[in-house]
DNA sequence: CAATCATATCATTATTTAGTGATATAATAA
DNA sequence: TTATTATATCACTAAATAATGATATGATTG
């Protein structure tokens, strides 16, 4: 058997993409393209609620992908890595051409989601 | 409100990365990245199951991230686009990063998954 | 110190999604 | 034609995850 890749590897790299793989937490990467958002700045741009947009911050910084910036009462928060963001614009990319597709494909929930 | 990007856009960008965020499509995926193989040679490959690694085929397929050539009884799958496999090295190394920050995340199971 | 503001935490619920086993389809071989 | 091989489909179950509402924490202001 050819094996690929050891599997915690992938685990790992699954629990990245995983980072990206939602409409909320995409959203929220979305609004710190530009830079530094504090948590509020984030529940405007985005429209979900509070309590959410700081669990989702949570995972996005537990995973690495941003990095919380404490002043006062505000916490600010950036895209960790260019990375992060060359990752966005591919996909940008990618999607142009395959949008169709995913568009058309079923076998996840093509909901809206447009707010909280 | 600043809002972001249309909702629809985002949507399909979470579906898109869906894709990747599974650590059994991952596999695939890998397997797929030295080019086309069948559906037999990835169940090999991964050590999936027939079934599973069919129906995961379909959902990438149906997103346009890999493509499929019926040859015979055969079909062979590959990579559909360059940007694919950027997508999945960009990842590879964002992950050399952030990896630990990956690993302790405790919002998602760490499961390693390593067979079907 | 009391009030207020910004953010985080947590248990619960509802929804999504992965995997399985049984079976269907389609191509080739005997 | 019958058997065999390769792949796909599907209903079902179990597990994972997103969102909510209530509440906690911690900083600032009066």
């Amino acid at each position: 058997m050819l094996t690929v890749a050891n599997p915690t590897a992938l685990a790992l790299q699954a629990k990245l993409f995983r980072g990206f793989a939602d409409p909320s937490r995409l959203a929220i990467l979305q609004a710190l393209r530009n830079g530094a958002r504090s948590v509020g700045d984030i529940v405007q741009a985005t429209g979900l609620s509070q309590p959410n947009v700081s669990n989702h911050l949570g995972c996005l910084r537990d995973c690495g992908l941003v990095t919380a910036s404490p002043q006062g009462r505000f916490v600010y928060y950036e895209l960790s890595d260019r990375r992060v963001e060359q990752l966005l614009r591919l996909a940008d990319e990618l999607l142009a051409d395959v949008a169709k597709g995913v568009y058309e494909c079923t076998r996840y929930r093509a909901e809206d989601s447009s707010d909280a």
